[in-house]
DNA sequence: GAACATAGTGTATACTATACACTAAGATGG
DNA sequence: CCATCTTAGTGTATAGTATACACTATGTTC
């Protein structure tokens, strides 16, 4: 039992995780060895694990849990998501404090809400099939979620809009050699709107960050397309000097 | 007491107060009357308290405090803020939770830490000279901070600028009727870069949200300027459309 | 009325964003 | 092997936006 002079809220920390993961119904794994599969048949989604404790046991939820006295807030995210889902090495950044006071029936809780985004194409065995009841859904197909996860998961979709924008996140999600026509699914994924590919490739390419490789894609049922890569010490050198990315 | 199975953090709410404040060292209050005092003599500043109780007893912190277990966070900042400082009425939103675990020797805390803005031209008596221990502060002469409050300090003028490159929030700062010489003085007050003048001026008035009224600024040395107004239920339409703010 | 301080204004040029449609390459299936 | 399919890859003209730049106007102060 630990006591305290004043009264002291739980605090939590929640991840909302997006990954770029194959587009199929969660439940219904698509049958077949699925090789080769191609961005275009890949779609945002968000990682949800389902309770299965009260309050909201059966509900779908973001993955988190307590934050212990002695650690950092951002290790506590991470240990949490590793706890439930298995997944490790990802981007994260904190997303804000959600606090209402009656978000949470049993007591005073308060989390730290963090968005992070999972690379399916460097993890993609750990990420996909971990945990037991851990699984990837589409913007589009999101179950109802316990507490104030709903609004949680609003607020880090529009900051992974703003922040996709205004800085190179794109390439968190993609691997390390990809076609520009994955960068633009990925934009239109994100935005929700589609662009026109030759301006969308002028621009890209007109960073100067974005390195063309003498390598094409694989495995693909067309003509394949050049790969690239991110060259990320440039971009933050360029950044650092005051440059700001638009995309 | 309070007694819980499991450890819990302290949280607290600290505030990152902005101003626009007459130029002067805050401990050595200019004297005279002062009337009529123009945008140019006045700088941006930023609130803090001094502490009379240990940890840090003397010095200068944030102002702030613990969260009431029935209370939402953004009240706990305002409460706290209108308690230690006399400032009321004022912009507000959520910067980012700070929580190194040793970040307080007492225990482990957790901050909320916002970012406010005050109208010290709507409410200049009660901000001014409310509060026995609390002060202005030039960014360039900022005393040593308690805690990790430089940290935090240092978050909130990065979230200002860009902030204030993406969104109208200058006109938190300035009186209802400014000058866009004022607007433009605050800009490079906030950004540290100089403009040019008729550039400026152009893509203020081009953004339509911008009116200007048929008054001229008063009791100054010099031809008066004219006012202007922020139309800020035509932004916020505009800004539902689509239109996004840059200057 | 002279000196001062800031207000207020326009144009030319470079850069960036947008709109728009066809040919090239490789895979597949009869 | 040929027809068909699918996506890759490319350029130009135009509109819009950002930048650079210097003088006159108006009111105050002494």
């Amino acid at each position: 039992m630990f006591t305290y002079r004043y009264p002291h809220p739980a605090v939590t920390a929640d991840c909302v995780v997006f990954g770029l993961d194959e587009a199929c119904p969660p439940t219904v794994p698509d049958p077949g060895s699925r090789r080769g599969s191609d961005t275009d048949a890949r779609e945002l989604t968000v990682l949800l694990i389902q309770r299965d404790l009260d309050p909201y046991a059966g509900a779908w939820a973001l993955p988190g849990g307590f934050i212990r006295l002695d650690e950092d807030l951002d290790a506590a995210a991470r240990r949490e998501l590793e706890e439930e889902t298995g997944v490790r090495d990802l981007y994260l950044e904190q997303l804000a404090a959600f606090g209402a006071p009656d978000r949470d029936p049993r007591e005073r809780v308060i989390t730290i809400a963090y968005l992070a985004i999972v690379n399916l194409f460097e993890h993609p065995v750990a990420a996909a099939t971990d945990a037991r009841n851990a699984g990837w859904f589409a913007l589009d197909e999101l179950p109802r979620l316990a507490f104030d996860h709903e609004l949680i998961l609003e607020t880090a979709l529009a900051r992974l809009r703003s922040k996709h924008r205004e800085e190179p996140i794109a390439f968190e999600f993609l691997p390390a050699k990809f076609t520009l026509r994955q960068v633009q699914s990925l934009y239109e994924a994100i935005q929700g709107e589609r662009v026109d590919k030759r301006n969308f490739r002028k621009k890209l390419l007109a960073t100067g960050v974005i390195i063309p490789l003498d390598e094409v894609e694989m495995d693909v049922a067309h003509r394949a397309a050049q790969l690239h890569r991110f060259d990320r010490e440039r971009y933050e050198a360029l950044r650092d000097e005051g440059y700001r990315w638009n995309a």
